[in-house]
RNA sequence: GGAGGGAUGCCUGAGCGGUUAAAAGGGGCGGACUGUAAAUCCGCUGGCUAUGCCUACGUUGGUUCGAAUCCAACUCCCUCCA
């Protein structure tokens, strides 16, 4: 292995973002030498990024802080084409008003990570349908159209595997590898960017900007691609009951947020602390050999410090406390996920398996159902063995509360108001 | 252009006229065990205003008391021949 003489690339290398890169030892020295702008693509096809996402992020995070210049690049234009990568089929047409609405959510969550700014290491956003939606197609089809080879195209992943599982690609994906390298070029352009970092599916992608910016104007770009994340059991890295594990608070509480970093498997600790943490590697080393119980005190750094820097101190301590107290104490804390409900509905009564379906502990009011008939779903803390238990006022306990439980780890609260 | 084969639930994959909301495995959820872990074992796994109703086996029609299963056309795919 090449000895690394750059900061960012050391951290890089030694906290395990790093996958491929197209000339490890030239970026190596560009990034030892001077200031380097690098840019990430992020889609806009939901309100808000999640886990999935948080890695680039905090790559972005420490190329910062290692003095150099990140591009969060939205993807606003390339959206609405839809990036055929390791997908069976199109992606639903989107329209401009969601993919906006999207956009703002999404900026939330980089308003955490990085500091956004003109100076020379503050990150920039910028949104390819700025150009992309201004391209003519004849024009650009001879600049650059013509330094593609639709026989190489074919033989890229994105565009091989779908063909091989006999799905159909439309031309509109098909052109998607086009367009994201032209943006590398237009980068380079207008910001001076020489890198572009992503997950390793993002490869192929990547490498057709480099490619294309030396062909049409000389330059010479970079591309430094990421492992794919999975938890140590090999499944998916993000996925929970509820959905995505998001990093917008509106869409995940914090605690929950906690919540699923204190879950992580055992095997996965030391990876999660250097990937998704700024704790340094020897205080990790030291973490991640804690032997049995004792690695849950390092699944609760982890949950610590991954909450902190997505939501904040504050919201960090909060959620420690309220698991303190849920798990360790075995209180009801008034801190838990809560949803209000009319005091004049409750009066009513609810039924249960309606209640945990409307709070979202369970996606249909069937789940809601089966939990209560296998014996999943308490209510304040007594298990229901009735399936047409009708919740009242009456069940609002000393706090106030009524305190709702799916299995043993997901809690709710239901505020009457 | 000709001859065969295929399309099934979140995924893989059985079924090939009724007893099929559809075997089996994976994934997911719940339970037991534990450390809010893993492994293991057990249960559940389309939806709903729920002892019933609705929607589902590529699409559209047809045969039948009854179809995922038979027929026709269409769409997409695979293999062989030209």
């Amino acid at each position: 292995m090449t000895e690394l003489r750059s900061e960012f690339m050391k951290t890089f290398q030694d906290r395990g973002y790093m996958h491929q890169c197209t000339d490890l030892e030239a970026l190596d020295a560009a990034f030892a030498d001077r200031s380097v702008t690098a840019y990430i693509g992020f889609d806009c096809t939901a309100r808000s990024l999640h886990v999935g996402s948080l890695m680039q992020i905090m790559i972005l995070r420490r190329l910062q802080q290692a003095g150099h210049k990140p591009i969060v690049l939205m993807g606003g234009g390339t959206t609405k084409v839809g990036d055929p990568t390791g997908r069976d089929e199109s992606r639903p047409v989107i329209t401009d008003e969601i993919i906006q609405e999207n956009m703002d959510g999404i900026k939330k969550v980089f308003a955490k990570f990085l500091k956004f700014g003109d100076g020379p290491t503050d990150a920039i956003m910028v949104n390819n349908d700025d150009w992309l939606k201004e391209i003519h197609y004849i024009s650009f089809l001879r600049d650059y159209g013509r330094h593609f080879s639709i026989n190489r195209m074919l033989t890229f992943d994105s565009v091989k595997l779908r063909l091989e599982r006999e799905q159909s690609m439309s031309f509109l994906e098909f052109n998607y590898m086009i367009l994201q390298a032209y943006d590398f070029v237009e980068l380079k352009k207008r910001f001076s960017c020489d890198l572009q970092i992503g997950g390793s599916d993002q490869w192929g992608n990547i490498v057709n900007g480099t490619e294309l910016g030396r062909r049409t104007n000389s330059f010479n770009l970079f591309g430094l691609t990421t492992p794919l994340l999975t938890t140590s059991s090999g499944a998916k890295m993000g996925k929970t009951a509820a959905g995505a594990v998001w990093l917008n608070e509106d869409m995940l509480s914090p605690y929950e947020y906690w919540q699923f970093w204190r879950n992580t498997e055992d095997a996965d600790v030391g990876k999660f602390l250097r990937l998704f943490t700024e704790l340094p590697l020897d205080e990790i080393d030291r973490l991640e050999k804690l032997e049995g119980a004792e690695l849950n005190d390092a699944k609760k750094i982890l949950a610590n410090e991954c909450t902190r820097l997505a939501h904040g101190d504050a919201a960090a301590e909060e959620a420690a406390e309220t698991a303190r107290r849920t798990f360790e104490m075995g209180e009801t804390a008034e801190s838990l996920p809560t949803t209000e409900i009319p005091k004049a509905e409750l009066d009513e009564g609810i039924p249960a398996f309606a209640l945990f379906n409307r709070v979202g502990l369970t996606a249909s009011s069937s789940e809601a159902r089966k939990m209560i008939k296998g014996g999943g779903a308490r209510l304040n803390d007594e298990k229901i063995d009735d399936e047409k238990l009708v919740v009242t006022s009456a069940n609002v306990n000393e706090t106030g509360r009524i305190k709702l439980s799916a299995g043993k780890k997901r809690h709710h609260l239901i505020l009457p108001s």
